[in-house]
DNA sequence: CTCTTTTCTGTCGATGATCGAACGAAGTGA
DNA sequence: TCACTTCGTTCGATCATCGACAGAAAAGAG
């Protein structure tokens, strides 16, 4: 089910009266209407209105028809889905040391999912060229060609203009600052290919699977580092220079000693990510290198590291008790590899956030571990790909190409 | 001029052809076209469309005309504005110990400005009867009938249900818990009554009169207490459950002897917010009472008053530093009445962000004092009540209204 | 099994909003 | 005074939408 923006308003504004294709597009994507009756009810346009859009959609191969609705009485009604037979989107999930691709269609259905482990700090080119492969295996496998293939979305570990696409300064991948990744796309594919933050995809993706009718949420993702991706309104905040949500770097007290790499001390991070707590538990005598190691040592019963991972997530809670009072969102999701050993850490969480953060906000505040799990990013940034290819701009845009065409504007005599 | 939304889409949605009357008032209002040559260039619409437009919004006593434009080698066009002579609002800004209204014309210029003092605590019944008589003086003075009066925005202070306008557990506001405040004066005048947390008010008017085109803004209220207005694509954003921004309860480090009315420790408030201050000064030997006390000793040179202000610059910046890094905001204004003093509070302010936020949020952040000053909650509460007059639903509910009144539907014969 | 009822979908003339050409109005500049 | 330009209005043409009608395809009654 495709989420929908504009329709059911919660804010009043948006457009009144949906006429357009796009948004008898929206309806059929998004469930709220299977057949020409139901469209024609819900949008209170004449049935032959819609039924001239639907043809028009049907002709653009966006929506496709099948017999065998349930009769009410009456004639059954035809129903009417989006064409996902040949209408597909990769999402595809670059972290530090692995690439994760889903192709999904655009209702939003998982077709497959690769995972690869694969260093992001070979640069941009060698990466690019191995996602470009796969994606062209997972579209093989599926026997689908190229042009099936109408979007790409694609999450990376830094930050990134999202305008543009280009990675902006990013820590851990070297080579890649400002590299303009949709273009390497656009030149291979005839598809749209937006790129984003791997924590605002993997919010994108939770929100979008698990939590449709939220409209404001809050993923935090525990793994080496600690980020946060922000859902407002149903839509990603991304803030001004689009590096919203950095909430690894906020000072947490009481740590002053611990130092960390972006050069202040005190860093959520440096006391609470998985490479801290990795570190830790290697002082205490038991060896651990990353995240994994730590949810690993969990998982076989270590206290140490239990204890551990209980105060982080108090750490955590502590700078999450500040953000519910200053958003004050519905539900928080905790990912990344450490939401694996989600028991501990959400206890340590939600101890302080009922502690610190008001009442008001924490009344019908949800605290829960992610549900989509390892596959978060790579559906979010098919999410993200299926959203911009369903926006109303390409697909009135889609509709008038195939309408103009059909019909040969009369050139010539 | 008047604040735009959607036109001018920077997200990209938002309806792309501008049709309806209300879309070309918005053009008038925003002061992007003055004349019906102009709406017709902007819109794309037939010059014969707009003339149309254009006489149903006169009709309805929306638009005024002119003649005496610049004539550009031609004949000199007919000026448009929006209809300011009838067309009214209130913006009430209700305070714990006073009430100011400004009367406002829908083009957003103040007409008059009225203070009192007032105490909040008096009760819904007594302080709405005082703002009745202050909004029919002040209608009275500039010569108006209460039938000009087109809306009415009112901030108080404390949290409110925005959607019905009830305030909800306010603290320091006995006997206004879930009372109706919009009802007392939609059964007093023909209008539309919004209202706000205050806070959030003067976020707004700030944001509309000082920085219209930033999209991501903090108001940040230091007085007694400490809130935040948030601004977020331009629009308020008010959380889940209307409380978001309340950062005056968010912990700040080695603090914890600081007992805060909430029954937490180490509140914002507690040790940084105007009555914490004079509460240390009275300590210190300079008897003071209220954050006006300390901004009196600050401007007598007294250096304790002068030291306490730049260390609660310091502690409000460390709170600020962290929802940097999380919202990413492109402006900070710092206002309230801390803010006559804001060489010292935004020395300690600023000087804490820089060091403690990413560079990238910090580099374009723009960290400065109201430009409203004591007329920010008044003139706030005014663009909310023009705004909510002038959005899409309600001008062309009126201009519907004033269509089917002058046919008589031909009943009868 | 037939006929009626119900519901869905397509067709086609009627309707009404918008367009665009033409025209009058009101200025500038040679 | 006479082109020329720009602005605003008028009015017939056009095109999208509507709504009545008819056909299709089922359920249910007799």
């Amino acid at each position: 089910m495709i989420y929908v923006r504009g329709m059911t308003t919660p804010s009043g504004d948006e457009r009144a009266v949906p006429g357009s294709p796009a948004d008898v597009l929206t309806l059929i994507g998004a469930g709220s209407a299977t057949t020409r009756a139901d469209l024609a009810r819900i949008t209170g346009l004449a049935r032959s209105t819609i039924s001239q859009r639907v043809d028009q959609l049907i002709e653009s191969r966006l929506v496709s028809e099948t017999e065998g609705g349930e009769s009410t009485g009456g004639r059954p009604p035809r129903q009417l889905r989006l064409r996902t037979a040949d209408n597909v989107v990769a999402g595809v999930d670059l972290g530090a040391t692995h690439c994760r691709i889903s192709l999904m269609d655009i209702s939003g259905r998982t077709l497959a999912t690769h995972e690869d482990p694969l260093l992001i700090s070979e640069g941009p080119e060698t990466v690019l060229a191995h996602v470009d492969r796969r994606i062209r295996g997972l579209l093989a496998d599926a026997k689908l060609t190229p042009e099936a293939l109408k979007a790409i979305g694609i999450g990376v570990p830094g930050p990134v203009e999202f305008a543009t696409g280009r990675p902006n300064n990013p820590p851990i991948m070297p080579g890649w600052n400002a590299y303009p990744i949709p273009d390497y796309f656009t030149e291979r594919y005839n598809a749209l290919v937006k790129v984003d933050n791997d924590v605002n995809v993997m919010a994108l993706g939770e929100h979008r699977a698990a939590f449709p009718d939220t409209r404001y949420l809050l993923f935090v993702k525990v793994g080496t580092g600690i980020g946060c991706g922000i859902i407002a309104q149903g839509r990603l905040h991304r803030g001004a220079q689009g590096c919203a949500g950095d909430i690894g770097h906020i000072r947490v007290s009481g740590h002053d000693e611990a130092g960390c790499r972006c050069g202040n001390s005190a860093c959520l991070e440096a006391v609470a990510g998985g490479g801290a707590l990795a570190r830790k538990l290697t002082e205490l005598g038991f060896p651990a290198e990353s995240g994994s190691d730590v949810v690993a040592l969990v998982q076989a019963g270590n206290t140490q590291a239990l204890r551990l991972v209980r105060e982080a997530g108090r750490l955590i809670g502590e700078v999450l008790a500040s953000l519910v009072n200053f958003f004050n969102p519905e539900v928080i999701v905790v990912g990344g590899v450490l939401a694996k050993v989600h028991d501990h850490l959400l206890a340590g969480i939600r101890e302080v956030i009922y502690r610190r953060s008001l009442p008001l906000a924490t009344h019908h505040l949800a605290i829960v571990p992610t549900r989509t799990g390892a596959d978060a990013a790579a559906t979010g940034a098919g999410m993200l790909a299926i959203e911009h290819f369903l926006a109303p701009e390409n697909i009135n845009r889609i509709v008038t190409e195939a309408e103009s065409a059909k019909t040969p504007t009369s050139t010539g005599g």
